[in-house]
DNA sequence: GCTTGTGAAACGTTTCACAGCA
DNA sequence: TGCTGTGAAACGTTTCACAAGC
């Protein structure tokens, strides 16, 4: 069996193949990316935009552009460009946005509750739908937009999760539970966790696992102002 | 002159080279997470670690763990492995984080007035000595972990950074208003921005840009969860 | 024995350059 | 003419494998 040919025809829609058979997650990444710019085009009543335009709009070569979408499927046309709504409803459907997403968050802490609140995930199509929390002062409080969700005790965590059917989860609990917790939502057959605490969490490969840690955001850019501080010594030297 | 040579005496501590004269971007990503294992580690007393157990710990290959480390200098002891306070130190002194780096917020929605009261930063020596908003009911306001930070008018912003010699800034305000929002700060000094507006920022080539956009996260999240049960199903036909 | 630091090979990603199409 | 999609080349990163040191 020729991997070129019959692998590609097989993954249709969702990922095409390089040498290695996989879509380079750096590819995955700027997808996201190209989807927000869209959106925005979307808004200012854009109809088509070429590799070249949208590039420029991220730093990015048309190249680029185009091999990243070439990933997926032959969204452009010659001499045009893309359908700005053509290409959006596209890259939805690859990322899996096009459908709504059942999460659950922990944590109702500064952040938790922040993020409860937070309009853009809604929009993108997570729905948070249960909160919880281990501090009884905590359990029972209405939190978030209005209606607001209430937060629970995390005992119901298991049960929650399967009642509710969710999917993903958000975690803002401290360093110290993460683990534990996380292996919990595993356990209840959670699919996906979005780690907001400065720990390395240990899941099983067929669990995806996104961590931010925010402390650490702020690290690199530091470094990375030292290492431009430097930089331009150096130029100023020459 | 020798690039090889000359080029690793000039730069010292702060970054070998490659062969392109750089340090991997993503090797300096991962300096962060030794950092955060390494604490960890010196917290339960640990003395030393060698590149395999460090590399367990993050999922990363022994080579990996000394290469990255390696271009930045020699700190491994062969036969024993890396002394964990020493290491430490050197990290925080490549990073920048063994200093104070001044930061203001902008922004105090939900998202802003929880990251006002995240230990996290302070503890890794980033203090936010002043925060930002536009709205008239929140200027005044006292927010944050005891004593507090007054939220300011969005017009003191250039004086409140010359005055306090402020080197970063947190931006939480909405997508519509970050890029100007980040003209006022580049154009008053700033050297580096944590973006959470879901937004592309252009920002000159010497200000240092971090961006972290939440909704992306998940969307990747949902990606990956989409892509791993595919492959759990071809695994399950095969 | 064990462990580092590092050239060289393997691998993955990006850019180039152009055929093909509107 | 303008633009996409794509092999091939260039580039960057990771892994391998081993000399050198404790």
């Amino acid at each position: 069996m020729d991997t070129e040919d019959a692998g590609q025809q097989a993954r249709a829609e969702h990922g095409r193949l390089n040498r290695n058979g996989r879509v380079p997650i750096p590819a995955v990444r700027r997808l996201s990316l190209y989807l927000r710019e869209l959106e925005a085009l979307h808004q200012k009543d854009r109809q088509t935009i070429a590799s070249r335009e949208l590039g420029n709009l991220l730093g990015l070569t048309d190249a680029q552009v185009r091999k990243d979408l070439a990933y997926f499927g032959q969204f452009g046309h010659p001499g045009v460009g893309y359908r700005v709504t053509e290409l959006i409803a596209h890259i939805r459907s690859i990322l899996g946005t096009d459908r709504t997403w059942r999460t659950l968050l922990v944590g109702a802490g500064h952040l938790g509750t922040a993020l409860l609140s937070y309009r853009g995930f809604a929009s993108k199509g997570f729905q948070i739908v249960a909160a919880f929390d281990n501090d009884p002062a905590k359990i029972g409080m209405i939190v978030g937009t209005p209606p607001g969700l209430e937060i629970l005790p995390l005992e119901k965590l298991e049960a929650t999760i399967t009642e509710k059917n969710v999917q993903m989860a958000i975690l803002c609990v401290p360093a110290g539970a993460a683990q534990q917790v996380a292996d919990r939502l595993v356990a209840a057959g959670i699919k996906g966790i979005l780690n907001f605490a400065p720990q390395t969490l240990n899941v099983p490969e067929d669990v995806s696992l996104a961590s931010v840690d925010l402390a650490l955001r702020l690290e690199q850019l530091a470094f990375h102002i030292c290492a431009n501080l430097l930089a331009a010594e150096r130029h100023g030297q020459q």
